[in-house]
DNA sequence: ACCTTGACAGCGA
DNA sequence: TTCGCTGCCAAGG
């Protein structure tokens, strides 16, 4: 066996990094009907300050299992084109999770997701 | 090694 | 609230 299997790990050819593997699982963990901005996401996945590496994942996701949808920009909008073809599906997603959108933008969770959020929320 | 990109964040005007 | 600029970090050319 490697004398680090952590790094064995992370070496692993066609396997994610652990960075990647931990934000997936960090965006999975996101329940239905909540959401969470991608600074976010990458915090809750043990990696402050990269919420571009977060956004770099999704771009190139492809699982369809993976809620995607539920994460927004810290300011609560979507981060899709309004005219994209994207923009319309995770709008479609979120309404039908009960989430309200309004002209692109989530109210009252993800911006606003506030100290009790943080705390008392799914995070916590 | 350098420059450009990107489903971003935060702050000031 | 919207706009603009700066800071950040990883990936790709």
């Amino acid at each position: 066996m490697g004398a680090s299997p952590v790094r064995d790990a992370y070496h692993a050819p066609g396997m994610e990094t652990d960075a990647t593997a931990r934000i997936l699982a960090a965006i999975r963990a996101i329940p239905p009907g909540r959401v969470a901005g991608y600074g976010e996401v990458a915090r809750r996945a043990g990696l402050p300050g990269r919420a571009r590496m977060v956004a770099r994942l999704l771009s190139g996701n492809g699982d369809r299992d993976l809620p995607w949808h539920r994460v927004l920009r810290s300011d609560g909008r979507i981060a899709f084109p309004p005219d994209s073809p994207e923009f319309a599906e995770q709008s479609q997603r979120l309404r039908a999770e009960g989430v309200r959108v309004e002209n692109g933008r989530v109210r009252g969770q993800a911006a606003a997701a506030t100290l009790d959020e943080q705390v008392w929320g799914f995070g916590g």
